[in-house]
DNA sequence: CATTATAAACTACCTAAGTAGCACAACAGA
DNA sequence: TCTGTTGTGCTACTTAGGTAGTTTATAATG
């Protein structure tokens, strides 16, 4: 218990922006750690089809892992989901139980949350006035990949690239965060092209100054321009 | 109670099919089925980002319609779901509460069974055994999701046509359903391409013997070919 | 039966994106 | 400092798929 009351000590803040357990309160939160434990990954730890998302539940505190499928004929890969701070998974495991056909990767050292898949169900049929914020996060994940298949119909890869980019903009900072320091081949792997033809756009819009291109970064200069880009795309059909 | 046992014997059939309420018995159907009523809409109905959907659930007994989503600049539509008998709707806002952008048009006239909302989720709160079938079909929809999103970007669209085929025979018949009756537009909608690029791919499965065409028709000649096409496919690249 | 509407079939063309290959720069490790 | 590795930037080429427009077939309607 003492161990449980410094997880939540430690990484309260994060767990409390997590979507997944709204409305819970410190005490209910303490209860709940009591089947948590703590884990680090070392960077580019890879889990590939791996049992171990079949019977555990994880929450990230600290780093980024991407989850991606990889094409069985051409090998190519595409991360569905580039998870960070307070995301969880495998989501898809928790809801049906059933092992999901997917590769996950740490960018960064990882430090996550570790629960036993059916203690946290236990727990969940315990306090089913939870249920419902995990039915809304599940909607809310759906409206995700529904997005992201419209997007994939609709609109072509320098769309596909500019939406990327502005869904990642800090506007506190006007930074970019959470895909700055990846390598174009990664970028690529997001919106599902290539590595030339990614860096083909990106050097585009690195010559109508609206981004900084470097080796392994990529920095915004200038917004505007990103969101004038993006109208045009929008007009040019 | 007397037009609830009505509605059980006259849809029990299908209902029991209906994943999303897995392991209930006639009592317990009879006991949710007193909030629903049934509602029939004629073929080619339409509704635009309706409200009704925001507030009623629907179990459809007969008939198909298309969830779709239509690109603002393009015009373009894409249909995400070809709902069938067994199927139900929204499940987005089901599980979040919150306006499913998306439109829905009747293939055929169309019998629903219709329940508030809220009715159903306070049925699930005193019922809260029955979450879980809840949980297995968003999974199990999220899984749907991503499998398209994978295809989109994994597949050109001739395998994505053979592959809309073969999950549409009847191997006990071995013959073409739900889409059979469809025109090329349609089918195009379905894979996230046009017409003619449809028809293109249409005409060399004709041509190889594997499918016969008509005006809105589809018909399977030998499914061997077809799933020879597909290993083709996959081996080209 | 004639008329109209809709879908299918086909042709010709255009373009975005994928592919291959290479030179060069940045970085890490020995 | 040397060396191997990884990422970027670029050129030249290929191709699937989108686009536009026309003709032909099929069904529905009065």
């Amino acid at each position: 218990m003492a161990n449980t009351n410094e997880l939540y000590k430690k990484y309260g803040s994060t767990l409390n922006r997590c979507e997944l357990f709204q409305g819970m309160d410190e005490k209910q939160w303490n209860d709940l750690l009591n089947h948590f434990h703590e884990e680090e990954w070392p960077r580019e730890s890879c889990f590939i089809n791996h049992q171990k998302f079949l019977f555990h539940f994880f929450i990230i505190v600290s780093g980024r892992v991407k989850m991606y499928n990889v094409d069985d004929f051409s090998e190519k890969e595409h991360t569905l989901f580039l998870l960070k701070k307070g995301d969880v998974f495998d989501l898809f495991c928790l809801l049906d139980g059933v092992q999901h056909q997917v590769y996950y990767e740490c960018i960064d050292p990882l430090k996550v949350l570790a629960v036993p898949m059916d203690d946290l169900r236990d727990w969940l049929k315990k306090n089913p006035a939870y249920y419902q914020g995990f039915l809304s996060y599940a909607g809310k994940m759906m409206r995700m990949l529904e997005e992201n298949v419209s997007q994939l119909i609709f609109t072509d890869i320098s769309t596909r690239l500019l939406k990327l980019l502005l869904s990642n903009v800090d506007y506190s900072s006007n930074r970019l965060q959470h895909i700055n320091d990846l390598p174009n081949k990664e970028i690529a792997n997001l919106i599902g092209s290539t590595r030339a033809v990614v860096n083909r756009h990106l050097q585009k819009l690195k010559r109508n100054g609206s981004i900084k291109v470097s080796r392994n970064k990529v920095q915004i200069r200038d917004i505007s321009i990103l969101l004038k880009e993006l109208n045009n795309q929008n007009k040019k059909l």
